[in-house]
Parts: structure tokens; sequence; C-alpha cells
DNA sequence: GCTCAATACGTGCAATTACACCTTTATCCG
DNA sequence: CGGATAAAGGTGTAATTGCACGTATTGAGC
């Protein structure tokens, strides 16, 4: 393997820091999703009913899980739309005529349950991996940098 | 050892170390992407091209691409396509009437210089978001965990 | 009350991602 | 040589992602 030299005029993504986060992200979710593969539900799916229970007495706005799941309100809806056919989630009316709540229907709170070892399995694959360091050093670096990204988003405008 | 429980069946997504990653990567992928729009394609195409240029004596296959782009083969020919039809890369016979080679068309090359720039620009922006050492903590920790999670779907079964 | 901006949500479009399954071609071996 | 196996690639299907744009509802100011 050559040296990770520029070579002027032949640069390798290698040193792109989205190419190498988008690697990451995409490995790291296949194997989370083969091993939650038999509970029927994909990570995101169980990240988004997981993100829905949190508070069941009030539930969320769809705008209020956008924001909170770090997601384009759109791909929300998209993303939702699975999981409404199944069954696992559903659309109520909300404070007001304009916004909806999403509510976990008893079916996706069994859903959750069954997903919720294999989760947990998958946690500790990359932990046995990564190495228990390597996870905590990767959590905090994604908890101080996401916020940074996400303030200068939403004040692009110098 | 269990971690701070949080009322016990009330699991925020917040440890999935999963879904940090995954939001992470979509917020960066939106900087990347914004930042290089003017040059009429996405980071993930950057990386498609800059990869393909790589070796221009011997085209790479594009199952070599695939892997060295650490993307499934079928992904890389979806996302090959729009690349294709706009005439920035170019599918050549291989060594076998089996394989194909991909090849930087000229206009494919004087896109990718339009990015490189705007690349270079988003690149200094997350360096300046989340500082030098933030850039190469986050480097150091995907080099190191990316060979894990590859090597383990190599060989799954204990 | 009426106009207008802000809020909440959806759709059209297109790219990104990968699994299951298929065809075609090359290689291995008996 | 000929059949089994491996290698290279594509398609069907479906989920994930977000931008541009549109609709409906609310609230603020006059």
């Amino acid at each position: 393997m050559q040296a990770p030299q520029p070579a002027p005029g032949l640069p390798s993504p290698s040193g792109c820091t989205c190419f190498k986060l988008r690697s990451l992200s995409r490995r790291v979710t296949q194997l989370y999703d083969q091993t939650m593969a038999p509970a029927g539900i994909t990570v995101t799916q169980f990240s988004l009913i997981a993100q829905a229970r949190r508070a069941r007495a009030r539930p969320p706005t769809l705008s209020d899980l956008a924001d909170n799941l770090h997601t384009d309100r759109t791909t929300l809806t998209r993303n939702l739309r699975p999981l409404l056919v199944a069954g696992l989630l559903q659309l109520r009316p909300g404070a007001d005529a304009r916004s909806k709540a999403v509510a976990v229907t008893a079916a996706g709170e069994a859903a959750f349950q069954a997903a919720r070892p294999l989760w947990h399995e998958a946690q500790q694959r990359v932990r046995g991996l990564l190495g228990a360091d390597g996870v905590a050093r990767l959590h905090a670096l994604v908890d101080s940098l996401l916020p940074q990204i996400e303030a200068s988003a939403d004040a692009p405008r110098a």
C-alpha cells in the first residue's frame, strides 16, 4: 500500500472526514440491522419507536420527534410510513389542527420489547469490537460535535 | 455491570452507538453537500470519482471500487448511475469478460477539479467547528474501528 | 375582522443503502 | 473435456435521506 501521499492531483478520499464517518456509520448500521433482523425492525425504526415511547402521557408531535432524532422532518414522514402500515405506531390529532402526535400502539410496544434484547446484543458486540473506552470516546466525541454542527446549521449566514 | 438505568423500560436512543453515529453522519453529510452544491455533485459522488481517479493507468473494477469505498457492491451500481448518465464516469471492459472497469472522463475530471476547493472548504468548516484535535481524534477513531467491524463481518460465525 | 408572517405538515424528486436472488463467465479437478 | 465451484456483476424490492415546493392552520399587527 502506498503511503498517504497527496501526490499533487491525486487526493484519496481517505482524508475526508465525511467519507470516514459515513463508512463507519454504514458498517455499524449493518451490524445492528443484521443482529436485530429477527425482531423484524431496523435500528432506525427501533430508535424511532424508542423516542416516541419516551413521553406516553404527551405524545410528541412530528416536528418534536424529528428534532429529537436529528433528522429532517420530511425524512421522518417517510420513515414513519412502514411503522404505521405495520400498526406499530399511530398518528393522533395534536393540540392543533395543524400538528399530529405520534403514539406507540400495543403492537409497537411488543415489537420494541422483542427488539430490545437484540439491540442490547448489538451494543455489546460493538463494545466487544471497539472496547469499552473506544465506545466511550466515540460517544463523547459525537456528543460534543453534534451540537456544534447543528448550531452552525441554524446560523449559516455570516 | 449495568450503566445508569434511566427509568427501567424507558431507554432513550441517546445511548445507542449506532443512533449517535448515524445522527452525526447525517449532519456532517449535510454540511458537505450544502457546501459542495455549486459543483453539482454530492460528497458521495466526489468520493467515488476521487477513488476512481486514483489509478488511471489501471482503472479499478466495480468490486475493487466497492471494497475501497466500504460500500456494498450493489450500492455502488446505483450510485454510479447518475455519474454515468452525466458523463462523468465511463464503464469500460475489464480484464475479464465478467469484470468492468470504471474510468474517469474528461468531464468527470473537470467536475472533480471544480468540486475540490469546495470540498476543501467543507473540510475546513468542520475543522473550525470541531477543532483540529477533534477532527484528528475522529479520524483516528474511525481508522481503528472500521477494520475491526469489517473483520468481524467477514467472519461473523464464532 | 383582515392581512400577513410563522408554524405544522405533506409530496415530488432524486440520491444513498443493502439484502435476496439471478445470470454470465472463469477456474478447479477428476 | 465436463461438471462443480467461485467470481463478477445486475435487478427487484424496500428503507433511509433531504431539498424544493406546496397546503393548511395559527397567531400577530392593524
